[in-house]
DNA sequence: ACCTGAACACCGTTCAAGT
DNA sequence: ACCTGAACACCGTTCAAGT
C-alpha cells in the first residue's frame, strides 16, 4: 500500500508536450499579446503570462530578462507592420504626416502599446528605429539641416506617442465611458459655481459643445501646425 | 501576577499625539511629496505613505478615496507656484513659450509629477485648470479662434508634459546614468553592425556627437516650431 | 540548458471591530 | 467620524533543486 503518486503514463506526457510547445521568446510575447488585448498592459504581468502558458512566473526568466524587456518585446512586434515610404522631397509634408499618422494609429489599435513606448527611454529594437530612420529619411531628403531634423523627428515621435496613450487611457467598457462623463459634467458644473473671473477662458470654452470634435482632428490639427513651422527649413531647391 | 499590558502613562499619550498630528488630507499629502522627492513615484503607495505617518495603509482611506486620487493632489499641491501673465497681445508667443516653459520646469523639477499629468486624463483641479486657462486667455487675447487655441492649448501641454515625463525617465543616480551611456553605447555598436542601407540616416546621425546638446534645446525647439505654425491664426490688428 | 515551487518583500483595497 | 489590524488577491524577482 505505497502512497507514492503515480507517475502520468508516457503518453499522457507527450501528449501534454505537444498541446503546450515548448517555451520561446516567441510564445511568451504572443502570450503577452494575447493577455494585453485582453485584458490591457496592467494584466500583462510576468505572473498572468506564465499563467496564460500553463507554468510559473519563474520560467519566463530564461527567455526574457526582466517585464521591462517584456514589455519592449511586445511593442517591437505590434511595429513590424509598419510599413515604411520611399522619400520623396516633393512630398515630404504628406509623407511626414502620414507616417506619424500611421505610428500613431498602431499604437492606437493596441492601447497599451503606447504606454511602453513613452516608458521605453531609449529605443533599441529594430521596429521602432526603423520608424526613426525613415521619418529623419523624409526630413533628410527635403533637405533640412540634420540638427533640425533630429530635434523634428524626437518632437513628432513624442508627441504622436503621448497623444496615443492619452487616447488610451479613454475607457473601452460602457461603464468607465460614463464614469469620464460623469466626470466631466462634474468639472462643468464646478467651474459655473466659481466666480466667472476665476477661469473666464475655460468657461467661455465650455459653451461650445464640449469633446465633441471627430477623434483626429486634434491630433491633425497640431501635425500640420507644426509641419508648417518647419517648411521654413525645407530646400526650396529640392522640394519645388 | 496579570499579565496584561501596562498602559501607556497619559503624558506619553499626549507626547505622542503631538509629536504626530492627527491624519489630514495636508499632512498625507505632505508625507506623500517628501517620499516621492526622497524615493520616486513608484515609493508613493498607500502602505509607504501611511508608514511614513506611522499608521496603516487603511487610514488613509478615511481622507483620500484612493491611489489615484492622492497622486493628483501632489501635482496640485505642486502647480500651486505656477505663476501666470495678464495676456499682452502684442507679447503673445514670448508669454505662451514662458508660460509653458514654467510648466514644464515645475514638473522636471519634481521627477514623478509629470508621469501623474499624463495619467490624469481629466484635469479636475485648480491648479492644472489654471494652467489651462492661463494658456487659453494668451492664445484667445492674440485673436485666434476658439476652436484653433483649444486644439492648440491642449497640444502644447500634452507636448510639455511629455517632454518632461521623457526627461524624468533619465536616471538620477550615477550608476544608473552610467547604465543609459551602455545601453547608448550597445545600440550604437548594433547599427554599425547592420548593413549600411538599413537604417542610413541613424547612422548619419550617429557621427554626429550623440545627445549632446544642452538640456531645453530641443525642447525649445520644438516650442518655437509650433508657435511659428500658430502664428498665422493670430489676428495681426491685434498684435500689431 | 531549461524548468519548477517556494520564498521574499512588496502592492491596493475592503471590512469588521474598535474609540 | 476617524482609525485600526487582518485579510484578500495580487505583484517582480531570486534561488536552490530538479530534469
Amino acid at each position: 500500500m505505497s502512497s507514492e503518486p503515480v507517475p502520468p503514463p508516457p503518453w499522457r506526457r507527450s501528449a501534454n508536450k505537444s498541446a503546450r510547445p515548448h517555451l520561446s521568446v516567441a510564445t511568451i510575447v504572443a502570450a503577452a499579446l494575447r493577455v494585453m488585448d485582453a485584458e490591457g498592459l496592467d494584466a500583462v504581468s510576468m505572473r498572468r503570462v506564465a499563467q496564460d502558458l500553463g507554468t510559473g512566473a519563474a520560467s519566463l526568466y530564461a527567455h526574457v530578462r526582466n517585464k521591462q524587456e517584456l514589455h519592449e518585446l511586445i511593442l517591437e512586434e505590434v511595429f513590424r507592420g509598419l510599413e515604411v515610404p520611399t522619400p520623396d522631397p516633393r512630398r515630404w509634408q504628406e509623407q511626414l504626416k502620414e507616417l506619424i499618422g500611421q505610428t500613431t494609429r498602431i499604437m492606437l489599435a493596441r492601447p497599451g502599446t503606447a504606454q511602453i513606448s513613452l516608458q521605453t527611454m531609449i529605443p533599441m529594437r529594430p521596429g521602432t528605429l526603423a520608424a526613426m530612420d525613415a521619418t529623419l529619411g523624409i526630413l533628410r531628403c527635403a533637405g533640412i539641416p540634420d540638427q533640425i531634423a533630429d530635434y523634428a523627428a524626437d518632437a513628432l515621435a513624442l508627441y504622436g506617442t503621448a497623444y496615443a496613450y492619452e487616447a488610451s487611457l479613454w475607457p473601452s467598457s460602457e461603464a468607465g465611458q460614463a464614469e469620464a462623463r460623469r466626470r466631466i459634467t462634474e468639472i462643468e458644473e464646478y467651474l459655473s459655481t466659481l466666480p466667472a473671473d476665476r477661469f473666464p477662458h475655460l468657461l467661455a470654452m465650455m459653451r461650445r459643445p464640449f469633446h465633441e470634435e471627430n477623434g483626429s482632428e486634434r491630433f491633425e490639427f497640431a501635425l500640420d501646425i507644426f509641419i508648417a513651422g518647419l517648411a521654413k527649413y525645407a530646400d526650396p531647391g529640392l522640394t519645388e
